[in-house]
DNA sequence: ATACTATATTCGATTATTAGAATATAACAA
DNA sequence: TTGTTATATTCTAATAATCGAATATAGTAT
């Protein structure tokens, strides 16, 4: 049971350990958009949208509504907004350390050209 | 700026997107523990248990502290702590889709015998 | 019926993550 | 010194996640 409800966590973490991801939930907490919508807020593909919004059904983090051709998502609850919202607190408590996290990743990143283009 | 905070999120998701980590986390919010005191209560090995820590170390999510030949680990920040615990809300919120969603990875793993040993 | 638009899925190549084994380092004890 | 314990790192093979391209499906319009 414990070991149960940390794979749930884990899976749900993961789902947003993706910074496309991040953005797609990160829009939907404002409000309900359509998959062409987020592709345009995020500034994505379609296909490639498509694919982490099932991530993100997979786990249940989204709902969606179908209306004529379009299918709108939405945050399954509110609550995975106020993790964010922790997130957010604690970016701005480590700012310093946030930041020496991205110039590292970008650092590693430089040491492996032929992995620049992501 | 906002896709640089968007990147630090998902890092920070990523490293707490894995059972283990999530074990390792939850232990080290009730209190700070050496390494080894980590493997038992978690019952992993050493080897493992160091890669594990690697991860949250270069995420700045744990400090150490060492005395004599051990390494005591803990959270940098309680409010770690507290985004697991918006998680366990989210998790008993949505108990039966989590319990779903296990299933799911159940049933997906038994279709991969060759991955069984995980 | 065909055509068009919106979304989802599948496939292939690449890259990243993982566990475990072996090895390295560092502190301490005899 | 040698040995022992605690922790970290490196290497390898296996697994998983990613992107882009191609294809599939479903709704709507003509």
């Amino acid at each position: 049971m414990l070991e149960s409800m940390r794979q749930f966590k884990a899976g749900v973490f993961q789902a947003l350990g993706h910074p496309t991801r991040v953005a797609i939930v990160e829009c939907l907490s404002r409000c309900e958009m359509s998959v062409s919508g987020l592709c345009d807020a995020v500034g994505i593909e379609q296909a490639n949208a498509s694919q982490h919004l099932a991530v993100l059904r997979n786990k249940y983090l989204v709902e969606t509504r179908k209306e004529g051709n379009q299918i709108f998502y939405r945050l399954r609850d509110p609550l995975l907004g106020e993790v964010l919202e922790k997130m957010r607190e604690f970016f701005f408590a480590h700012m310093n350390e946030a930041m020496e996290v991205l110039r590292e990743e970008k650092k590693v990143a430089r040491k492996r050209p032929q992995a620049a283009k992501r």
